[in-house]
DNA sequence: ACCTCCCTTGCAAACGGTTGCCAGACTAAA
DNA sequence: TTTAGTCTGGCAACCGTTTGCAAGGGAGGT
């Protein structure tokens, strides 16, 4: 069995109380006292129990993140910059996947709820009415969401979207596909909405679609049938199915049909074509989440991190 | 504030032991009673206070998983069938990243020990030794990693870089350089077993390298210099690297060298040229070792996952 | 020498549940 | 009707920690 707090008391002739205050407020304790008190808890392999602790002071120190897929290449590296950033707050993060279902994600924090002192809420499927909802119970930091008085970190998709745009525009490009996400996503429909507004462009919508390479692949025929020589994808992983997708029906990208996704993840650095795409600051947006969280006094600050296109293989000239 | 088992119990006019019964052995309690407490509980939507539970209990119903990079496309996929399969036992995972540092992943393991009832040790950079005796301490299962008298979940390398080697004979190369790992992986090793006593074919050992795309960056040029016609890299990523260095020494994959990878992630699916690689069963992994912690009543339990070899585009006959 | 005040420590009641033990109410057998 | 046995539910101790309260002791001021 571990040492508890009444072993470390015994082992030097003190009351509980005093050891539990040498770690918990050490100013209230005795020089002397804490380093006899220090000494042998290290002798004994003392740690305290968190659960324990957190039942008298409703605090976990523990934080929940929840993601639709952990496999989609965009949320490893936020996962890692959060979990790292928590790490050094001296918290730890419950990891959990919804499958991209509104549901699963319900009840997931639902369960998480008592355990955690807050949730980051990643790129979610769920209503804003629900979260609004579910915010009684537990704070919320959302992430690529905008849900008024909740803290959120926001990437400014529309500022990448309208570089995109811009981007392909310069290449010459005017009929281009807009290849959507999933329902519920707000990345979405921002990109959407840029679109919609952009002026002396002729654009085409194609969605929802699965936010995967899967997606991407589905889309592909009714793209190259479309007359569009430019497309701007949901994220690189559509992007990407999309390239593969055309490459079957023997479309070069970029010398046909040019391709620009969103994120910049691994794969789209290391595809042939290089990816086109806007970067997505993935390991800045984990920080500040945690931060806003810790820090948060249930303020409904937001930060907003700015985007970047990367240009490099996927997009050129359109052809005349 | 939520409600508490002992508002449930007000709530119907019964003792608290009772409602906890309801929920924790319902054999005990009169079917009468006990849809009241429940009708009563579902109203003021009470859920059981898990870190409470766990304080009389012993029992969490949380684990660790502690992987060496969450960004390293192998994991994600373990990651996700890891926690799904854990959700469906009610259980949580608590997922940390090591940055590749002993040191991180130690001081990890301890602080997860009170936390959790067991941990998921996957691709450790510790010592056997230093495993070993973490285990006094809280149960692990461990991924691609054999430790005598500890649960593990293996993927046969072994069979895998046999699979690689003898593809490679098949095409005609004979001198293949073999790019390890990381020190203190247990997979290189097994790699470098086989290659060792592999007949008939000129070996060349570069390592240790880091198992990431740099790392396969870096040791392109030595690669290129050695004369081999064909390379085993550590894994995908590392094989990307290579590919990718040697594209910039206007090297030919699979024209004037081959390359075969490891794990099957899907940056590798989506490369041009594809990549020819050992498949390792990463979900199976997953939920293996979830059953085995879960069902383990410590014994050592050992499951071996057979790896396959897909072909794909990275290798080719040997240039005469 | 007396009175304050501060520092340090112990005491005990929580926090939300679980569980061994016991007693009362029934049921069934004699 | 008595007796033994089965259900059911209350009581209270306990899990490991925190924290408000109070008491004891020493220091400083007058």
């Amino acid at each position: 069995m571990a040492a508890t707090i009444k072993d470390v008391a015994r082992a030097c002739g003190v009351h509980v109380s005093t050891v539990s205050r040498t770690f918990s407020a050490p100013h209230l304790v005795n020089p002397a006292t804490r380093s006899r008190v220090l000494a042998a808890a290290d002798d004994l392999g003392y740690r305290p129990n968190r659960a324990a602790r957190a039942l008298t002071t409703g605090r976990t120190f523990n934080m929940g993140l929840i993601v639709a897929d952990i496999s989609n290449p965009f949320f490893p590296p936020l996962i890692k910059a959060a979990q790292s950033q928590a790490r050094g707050r001296d918290y730890h993060v419950f990891v959990a996947d919804t499958d991209e279902d509104p549901r699963v994600e319900e009840e997931l924090i639902r369960t998480l709820t008592k355990q955690v002192d807050g949730v980051l809420l990643c790129s979610p499927r769920l209503s804003n009415k629900m979260i609004e909802r579910l915010a009684e119970d537990v704070p919320f930091v959302v992430v690529n969401r905008r849900i008024k008085g909740m803290p959120a970190v926001l990437m400014n998709v529309a500022q990448g979207a309208r570089l995109a745009l811009d981007h392909l525009a310069g290449l010459g490009h005017r009929r281009i596909a807009l290849v959507s996400g999933p329902i519920g996503s707000w990345t979405s429909n921002e990109m959407q909405g840029v679109a919609a507004e952009a002026a002396g462009l002729d654009l085409v919508f194609f969605g929802p679609n699965q936010p995967t390479e899967a997606g991407g692949l589905a889309v592909a025929p009714e793209v190259a049938a479309c007359g569009a020589t430019a497309v701007l994808a949901y994220n690189d992983l559509v992007a990407l199915g999309l390239i593969e997708g055309l490459a079957a029906m023997e479309i070069g990208v970029p010398d046909q049909i040019s391709v620009i996704g969103f994120d910049d993840i691994l794969p789209g650095r290391l595809n042939r074509p290089k990816l086109t795409t806007v970067a997505m600051p993935a390991v800045q947006a984990g920080r500040m989440a945690v931060d806003l969280l810790l820090q948060s006094g249930g303020e409904g600050a937001t930060v907003t991190l700015d985007t970047a296109l990367i240009v490099r293989e996927s997009t050129g000239r359109a052809q005349t």
